[in-house]
DNA sequence: TGTACATCAGTGAACGCGCGTTCACTGATGTAC
DNA sequence: TGTACATCAGTGAACGCGCGTTCACTGATGTAC
C-alpha cells in the first residue's frame, strides 16, 4: 500500500493526531468533545480517502463533514471554500506519488553497469509512477489535477518531474543519451509513463495483468531504445519531423 | 476545424435536418412549431456542443434541452435517460476523432521510400490525434470516456485504435519493424501519443506552441527509432525487464 | 373531400437529491484578575 | 486558587442552484371511413 492515507472504513484520525483531544466516557463509548482538536487535517483526511474512491469529483465539503461527524459548517472554519480543501487533496495525492516512485527507486538494485544503472533508474522511477496509478486510481486523477500553488515558485524540489529530470540528466553524464537528445527527452519519457498509466486504467482495464505487465515492459524498452537515437536514417528522422502540425 | 458541431451559438439544427418542419410566421418572427421534426439529432447536436465547450460532464439533459429550446421532458421521448445522451455525444466524439486521423493521413505525402512512408503515415495519424485533442480538448475528453456498446463487438472497423494497428502492420511488411517487436507495439504508440495529448492540453498548457510542436516531433522520433529495438545492448535491456512491478 | 379520432410529441409543474455557502446561535476553552 | 468573561470552534436551519426523472396534461398530426 502506498498511501498512508487511513482507508479502515472508520475514520478515526483524531485518536491519532492528538492535539487537544477530549474524550467523555458516556456508558461506556468514547464520545468526541464539542471541540475536535485537529478538525482542518481530519477534514484533509478525509477529503483524501473520497478522493481515493471517487476521483477529485468525490471531494466535496458535505461529504469530507460527513466522513469526520462534523457539520458542514464547521469545514469553514479551516478552509475558505471547497477549492482550498480539494487543493489540499491534491496535495495529498502528489505527496503519495512522490512516495511511490522514491519507493520504487530505492527497491532498485544496482549491477554495477553505470549505463544500466542510470537506465534503470529511470525505468525504477516511470514504474513507480505507473504502479500508483494503477493501485490508487481515485489518487491518481487527483494528482493529474494538481496545481501547484502561485506563491511557490519553483520551491517543490521533491516533486515526480524533477525525479524525471535528474534520471535523465543521469543518462548524459553516463554518456548514454547526448546532449542534443536530452533536450525535451523529459516530456517524451513522462508522456509515455502518463499515457499508459491512464490507459491502463481506462479502456485497457480488462487487459490480463501479464499482458499489461508486458506492454509496460516493452514501453520502457522501447523508449529505452528510442533515447539512443539509432535506428532511424537520419533521412527517415527528416521525413518524421516534415510531418508537421496539422493546420485546422 | 475538425468538427462537424455547430458553434455558431445560435443552434438551429432543425433549419438543416429539415425532416417535416412547420414554421409559423407570427408577427414577423420565425417560430418553431410545436412539432419540432428532429429532435433526437438536434439533442445529439446539442450534447456534442456541450461537451466541446466543457467536457463530459457538461452534457446533461436539461442543458442539451436547453440549448435546443425545448422542455427537459420532451428529451425522454428519444432518449431512456441522462446516460443514453452522453453515450451518444460519446460516439460522436469518437466520429470526430477518427475523421482528424483521416484528414492528417490524407495530408501525407508520400516520399516514394517504403520505410519512411510507413513511418510517415504513423507519424501522420498520431499528429492528427494530437491536433484534435489540442483543438478540441472537450471532444477529446468525451472521446476518451468512450466504451463501445455492449453489442457491436468488434464492428467498429474504422475507430483510431485500428488505424493505429494497420500502420504497425505496415511497419511490419516493409521490414522495420520485426514481428517479435510488433506485439503490442500498439499499446506504446497509443501511450505516447495518449500521453502527449494529455498533458500538452494538462500540466503543459502554458509551453509556448513552437515548443510543443518540438515535443511532439521528438517524441515521434523517439518512438520511431525505439520501435528499431536499436540503442539498447542486449544486457541492458534486460536490466530494464529487471525492473519489475513494484509489489504494494 | 371532409371529418372523427387515435396516436404522437410536446408542455408545465413538481419530486427529491446533493451541493456550496451563510446566518444566528451556543457550548467549551482558557486567560486576566 | 477561584471566577468572570472574551474568544474560539462548533451546531442547526436555511438559501438557492442544477440536476435526473415522473406525472398528468394538451396541442398537432395523420389516418380510417
Amino acid at each position: 500500500m502506498y498511501t498512508s492515507v487511513n482507508f479502515t472504513g472508520v475514520n478515526l484520525p483524531w485518536m491519532f493526531t492528538g492535539v487537544n483531544i477530549d474524550l467523555m466516557v458516556t456508558s461506556g463509548t468514547a464520545k468526541r468533545a464539542y471541540h475536535h482538536g485537529d478538525l482542518r487535517n481530519a477534514l484533509i483526511d478525509a477529503a483524501a480517502e473520497l478522493a481515493a474512491e471517487g476521483g477529485p469529483d468525490s471531494v466535496t465539503i458535505r461529504a469530507a463533514a460527513r466522513v469526520v461527524g462534523v457539520t458542514p459548517t464547521a469545514a469553514y472554519r479551516h478552509f475558505a471554500g471547497h477549492e482550498e480543501l480539494l487543493a489540499a487533496a491534491k496535495e495529498r495525492a502528489m505527496g503519495e506519488m512522490v512516495a511511490a516512485m522514491h519507493t520504487s527507486l530505492a527497491r532498485y538494485v544496482e549491477t554495477g553497469d553505470a549505463v544500466g544503472d542510470s537506465l534503470g533508474r529511470l525505468a525504477a522511477a516511470g514504474r513507480g509512477y505507473i504502479a500508483f496509478a494503477l493501485a490508487q486510481p481515485g489518487l491518481f486523477r487527483t494528482f493529474c489535477a494538481y496545481a501547484p500553488p502561485e506563491d511557490a515558485a519553483g520551491d517543490a524540489v521533491d516533486d515526480p518531474f524533477r525525479i524525471l529530470l535528474n534520471s535523465l540528466d543521469d543518462l548524459v553524464r553516463v554518456g548514454y543519451l547526448s546532449p542534443q537528445r536530452r533536450e525535451l527527452a523529459e516530456f517524451t519519457a513522462w508522456s509515455l509513463v502518463h499515457g499508459l498509466s491512464t490507459l491502463l486504467d481506462g479502456p485497457l482495464r480488462e487487459m490480463p495483468d501479464e499482458v499489461k505487465e508486458e506492454v509496460i515492459a516493452r514501453s520502457i524498452a522501447t523508449i529505452g531504445h528510442g533515447l539512443a537515437g539509432a535506428g532511424l536514417t537520419p533521412e527517415q528522422e527528416a521525413v518524421l519531423r516534415s510531418v508537421g502540425p496539422v493546420s485546422q
